[in-house]
DNA sequence: GTCTATAGGAAGATAGAC
DNA sequence: GTCTATCTTCCTATAGAC
């Protein structure tokens, strides 16, 4: 049995992660990631041997696994459709501090990674989103198609609403996105 | 009369403008920009003085003069709204080589920069071109806050199938973008 | 598991010849 | 205006004590 790490995993990846989110891959060095989590670098580098890719990957696989559970989960849950989408509505407010943090699905895929360790695990969760999304919508009662289309359009839409938050430097883009959402998946369902 | 550069400025803009596109403002490295320039490290200082900063700023200043001339002036020039909507889709497919470029705007937003150099320029940016979508659309008879919403929705998903594209490897979103960009713009003027 | 200290290298930036 | 050579700083990563 190992002694008690200092900072519990769950808050580590937390903060590793609003690094990554608020900078990027390159610009995120590791004394900010030891800054941001209170260990020093190597203590990091115990924790993550592969040092500062490791931490992405573990990043973006915890994102993944979260989305998984508390977006794509209740997606599938019960309930109907429409309670299904307000769930994921206000569980992507808190995801995404209500448009004030990035997507780490944007944030990971530019830099000199591209084609790197990143590109296929990134793919995949914008995959596996779209699909959750389209089969409740196929649930509704729209055809699969129109479906899809729905689902690809509003992560077009979530992303496209993050970056312009950012860019004009109010959340308010991405907020009217959220509150549209709904409406705009079930229109006619 | 100095001697003639051995780049000219505006194909040195695009060189540059590759690198930033391709890989972010901290990826970037002198290296990269020396290579795809075919100057050396030394030669760019001569150029820019204050170093990759500048080139950046620069890169962006430029593209936003392009963007002026190319795709805002063609909007607010003569023909009708349907006309020049369809000139201003073929300009940005080429802009973003449909769809396998990135834009500057959300590459060059990431990074330490942010509270940075760059902050300023590309919110004027970002505005000035919905405004200038915004003013075709109230000239194609589109009620002035409908066309404000639709403009900005349409920067939405320019910069969201982007970003999907890139994320899954294939420009198709992008693409879907503008084959349905000017039905929606236009739709029931 | 965490730390101090440091190695090793790459990045941004400059000096000065041509 | 462009180059080679170099400087300095910062970053990633490791060694080894506690």
């Amino acid at each position: 049995m190992g002694r008690k790490p200092s900072v519990e995993d769950e808050e580590l990846m937390l903060r590793l992660s609003a690094v990554f989110r608020d900078v990027g891959y390159e610009a995120a060095t590791l004394a900010m990631l030891a800054e941001a989590t209170g260990l020093k670098k190597a203590s990091l580098y115990h924790r993550f041997p592969q040092g500062k890719e490791q931490m992405a990957r573990e990043v973006l696989e915890t994102a993944g696994a979260w989305l998984d559970e508390n977006v794509l989960a209740p997606l599938r849950g019960p309930g109907s459709p429409v309670e299904r989408i307000d769930d994921m509505v206000r569980r992507l407010d808190e995801f995404y501090s209500g448009g004030r943090q990035a997507c780490l699905l944007n944030m990971l895929s530019s830099g000199r990674i591209a084609e790197g360790p990143f590109t296929e695990l990134i793919k995949q969760v914008f995959e596996a989103w779209i699909a959750a999304l389209s089969s409740v919508l196929a649930d509704a009662g729209v055809d699969r198609r129109t479906a899809r289309a729905r689902a690809e359009r509003a992560m077009i839409m979530l992303q496209g609403s993050l970056v312009l938050s950012r860019g004009i430097g109010t959340p308010r883009p991405f907020r009217e996105f959220l509150k549209g959402l709904p409406e705009e998946l079930l229109k006619g369902a």
